[in-house]
DNA sequence: TGCTAATTGATATTTGATTCTCACTTATTG
DNA sequence: CAATAAGTGAGAATCAAATATCAATTAGCA
C-alpha cells in the first residue's frame, strides 16, 4: 500500500496551496482541475489515509461538515465566509480564554472562529457569491 | 395550533433550568423523567415550534449535533465536556477579535468554545463519565 | 515488459440526524 | 360532556455525509 498516484499527489499539492482547511466537495472541485476524472470515494479515501498517517487533520465548524487541512501548522483559528462557505487560517489567538471557564471546570484546549465576508465575496466590485473563485491564479 | 399540552411545558421548563443548550437526545432524556412515554418526534418538533416562535435558538459546536437554548440571553460561550458531552453556558467573551481576521475581510460575528471537563466529570472523587449526571439537585 | 495487488471511479449502501406518516390521544371550545 | 382539530408516540422515510463494493485501471517491482 501507499503508492504514488497522480490523485494522491494532486490532493496533497491542494492542500498544501490552500488559504484554509477544505472540505471534501471543495477538495474534489479543486483536484477535477488537475484530473478532470476524479471521483468523490477517492478523496474521501485519501483524506482518511492522509489523516490515518498524521498528514493531514480534520477541522470542525459548528454547524459544518468537516473540512481538512495538513498537520504540522502552527497554533491557529478560522474565519468562516457566509456567502462562499470557504473557511480561511487566521494568524493569532485571542489568548487569556481559561478564565471565562466556570469555576471548577478543567479547561484543555478551544476553538474560535471568526465569521462575516471574504474579501472576494465582500461587497462590490467584482461579487463572486456563493462558489468559490478559482484557487491559484 | 399552539395547545398547551404536558411534554411542550416539560421542555421548556427542562430548557429554563439546564445549564446551557441541549441536544434534542438530552432532551429527551430529561424530558422522560416527567413524562415517561415522550417520544424523540415530540421532541424535534416542540423545538422546531420554539425556534419558529423565537422562544430558542440553536447553538451549533464544532462537529457535534446542534443544540438548543432559549432565546433573550446575553451575549455568552460554552464550555464542551470532553467526557459527558454536555454543553454549558459561560459568562464573558474573549473581545477583541476582529483583528485576527485577515486583512480586508469583514467580520460580523464570531463563535468561541472551551473543552476540557466538567465538575461532574473531572478528576475523583466520584467518576461519573459518559453520561450526564442528573439535571437539578 | 509482465505480473499482481493497490487504487480508482461509479454507484450502492450505511450511518446519524431529522422529518414524516398515521392511528390514537387529548386540549380547547361550545 | 361532545365535537373536533392539534398534539403525540412509534416507526417508516428522508437527507446529507461518509463508507463500502466491484470491475477496470495502474503503480511498483521482478
Amino acid at each position: 500500500m501507499e503508492r504514488k498516484t497522480k490523485q494522491r499527489d494532486v490532493l496533497f499539492a491542494v492542500l498544501e496551496e490552500a488559504q484554509g482547511p477544505m472540505s471534501p466537495l471543495e477538495l474534489l472541485e479543486a483536484a477535477k482541475r488537475s484530473v478532470p476524472g476524479i471521483g468523490i470515494a477517492t478523496i474521501y479515501r485519501n483524506i482518511k489515509s492522509f489523516v490515518d498517517e498524521g498528514i493531514a487533520q480534520p477541522v470542525h465548524l459548528p454547524g459544518e461538515p468537516d473540512r481538512y487541512e495538513l498537520s504540522g501548522k502552527s497554533h491557529h483559528h478560522h474565519f468562516f465566509c457566509r456567502d462562499c462557505k470557504r473557511t480561511f487560517e487566521m494568524n493569532g489567538c485571542p489568548g487569556h480564554l481559561e478564565r471565562l471557564a466556570p469555576p471548577g471546570f478543567e479547561v484543555d484546549g478551544h476553538d474560535f472562529f471568526l465569521y462575516g465576508r471574504c474579501t472576494d465575496c465582500k461587497a462590490p466590485p467584482p461579487p463572486r457569491r456563493k462558489r468559490p473563485p478559482a484557487l491559484a491564479t
